[in-house]
DNA sequence: ATTTAAAATTTCAAGCTTGAAATAAAAATG
DNA sequence: CATTTTTATTTCAAGCTTGAAATTTTAAAT
């Protein structure tokens, strides 16, 4: 009935630091590989597929500033990366009717079609990537995370 | 005693898929913010940051190669950021006896006592962006995320 | 000893990223 | 209606990042 006496304990902030570092390690890595994948088997990086998995959710485009405002990079960010999308017949730009200051961005139909297979691959790829962890494992971490992003920004 | 049957579970994948959104979303959050405080109060970066707190836990230097091993970046990216460091007085080359191949990366006394202050900071700066997160929350956390690193690259 | 192979680092081009400055157009103010 | 302010986007310089090519030096093989 009487909890044991916890003898010294390690500050609260020493066990932060370790997680933020455990959740560093496991982003990077997992991102590292993610970026080795499209590259070396789509021939693309992860800034385009992640232009490419916004656009797909929005079929009639999303304005310029939408999009960076959805993805939290800048503007000029993303002007680079619609210009390369572009230019490879992915996405392209739409005037908007009426504000002559604005431009709509949108995939193309072969932007489309290659985004659905980029979007099959990542996913087996993440369940790959994260298969030493059961349902309720990943459960339970995405639950703790959400604590984590809570009360702040977005 | 008998287990109540399950209705249609969703897709185990699924699940993971959302668990990878949730660690990016967290991550890069949060290294937004470093980078910001980083810049905006210490006139620094998150690169540089990462090199001197590798090299302040080996005070006799690492080679360059051993850095970037170390911080899993590329060669040429240190190049560059020892560049900078020594530029501004916070690193430095020193030769390798034996071998005029090689070069080892050390702070200088001005970097060491430039990083001890970013680092209480840092500390300071997670405990405060992780502090939805009870002790046992982040022990939770830390071990399911290893337990996702377990049998991969180190 | 020469030649060949391996290792350590730097250089380079291309893309990503940012914040600030520049443009241009729309909206608000007087 | 003219002026000012705000909004939308692009341009730009600087730094980060990578993989590949180039240099230089060391080690191995013949």
């Amino acid at each position: 009935m009487n909890p044991q006496p916890q003898p010294d304990q390690e500050p609260l902030s020493k066990e932060r630091l370790r997680l933020w570092l455990r959740i560093l390690k496991l982003s990077s890595s997992v991102q590292a590989e993610l970026r080795r994948r499209l590259r070396d088997n789509h021939d693309t990086t992860l800034p385009r597929f992640d232009v490419m998995a916004a656009l797909s959710r929005y079929p009639d485009g999303l304005k310029m500033s939408e999009l960076s405002d959805y993805l939290k990079v800048s503007n000029g960010n993303i002007t680079g990366i619609i210009d390369r999308l572009a230019e490879e017949g992915l996405a392209l730009r739409v005037a908007v009717p009426g504000d002559r200051r604005a431009m709509i961005a949108r995939l193309t139909p072969k932007g489309t079609k290659a985004f659905a297979d980029l979007a099959q691959h990542h996913e087996e790829w993440i369940d790959d990537r994260l298969g030493n962890l059961t349902r309720e494992d990943a459960k339970t971490l995405t639950r703790l995370l959400n604590k984590a992003l809570d009360d702040r920004n977005t």
